[in-house]
DNA sequence: CGGAGTGTTAGTCG
DNA sequence: CCGACTAACACTCC
């Protein structure tokens, strides 16, 4: 779900239905949710929405950013009046807007609204000057965007390192924008055992893996994200990934390619799929 | 009904 | 510094 498929799909979201409205007032219930000061961002417009890795920011016209992470289960929801199909949503993942999930709630200008809408509470919002938004820990600390990789230098991060090829795609310090479902996916579609040493990986293996990862990307776009859990959009919508996936969740089924049962372990603590027969 | 499992990151410990 | 483990929290599934 919140992988960079979830997240850009939810940039775009904004981007579109965000972009300059003025926030008038600024409601929070679960303050751990939102860290900062709210009355920095009254009164100012929405400038611009960015993304980093897993991360969103939105820029403000007064120097201020509103930083977001939303985990597993967040939601960032944009509620327009004059679009039918969102105050007409009886989608199952977000029922009425808002509810009691929702724990900061943002009221902008021409009757819109934002909502953070969070089950679990792992994510977090933070307002800082957007001139300080590379200071915080998670963004200070993220590796290089992977569609902003070339092969060169894919390939010199996965042979740097012997960890199991799987966590370390997931690893946001080395990589950003790469989780659970999508290294699946990848690892599936290139044919490699999730829990081969990064650097035994040859040089064509990273090449399909490269590819791969491009792939179940670009398949997770055109689906609008996976909502195997709480993601929908930026208006509240599903995205259908999570019924096109290549292996993910598909323990006990027959593999495409050889009819192999699928199986599933852990690997670093996370569910891991896959074929015994053809990934190596 | 109880326990295991859930897509992420941060903090701790060795 | 690296890697392994687990907590943060609430819900669903078996």
């Amino acid at each position: 779900m919140p992988e960079f498929p979830e997240v850009e799909t939810i940039r775009r979201g904004l981007d579109k239905y965000l972009v300059g409205h003025k926030i008038e007032d600024v409601e929070v219930r679960v303050q751990k949710l939102l860290q900062g000061d709210p009355k920095n961002i009254i009164g100012a417009k929405v400038r611009d929405i960015r993304r980093f890795g897993k991360g969103l920011v939105i820029d403000l016209s007064n120097g201020y950013s509103l930083a977001i992470h939303i985990k597993l289960t967040g939601q960032v929801i944009y509620k327009d009046k004059t679009i039918s199909k969102v105050t007409n949503v009886s989608n199952a993942r977000v029922g009425t807007l808002p509810n009691k999930f929702t724990h900061v709630s943002f009221t902008l200008d021409k009757g819109s609204m934002l909502y953070y809408n969070d089950p679990r509470r792992f994510g977090w919002i933070k307002i800082v000057k957007t001139s300080e938004v590379h200071d915080l820990p998670f963004f200070k600390s993220l590796g290089p965007e992977f569609n902003a990789l070339k092969i060169e230098q894919f390939s010199k991060i996965i042979s740097s390192s012997k960890l199991a090829i799987k966590p370390l795609l997931m690893d946001q310090k080395r990589i950003s924008g790469i989780g659970n479902i999508y290294a699946n996916d990848a690892l599936y579609d290139s044919k490699i055992d999730p829990k081969r040493p990064a650097n035994s990986l040859t040089h064509i293996e990273q090449k399909e893996l490269f590819d791969s990862i491009k792939k179940v990307f670009a398949a997770g776009l055109k689906y609008g994200g996976s909502s195997e859990l709480n993601y929908v959009n930026a208006l509240g919508e599903d995205g259908q990934y999570q019924n096109h996936t290549l292996i993910y969740g598909k323990n006990g089924q027959k593999c495409k390619r050889d009819g192999s049962t699928i199986q599933k372990n852990y690997l670093g603590g996370r569910g891991t799929y896959f074929c015994p027969a053809c990934q190596r």
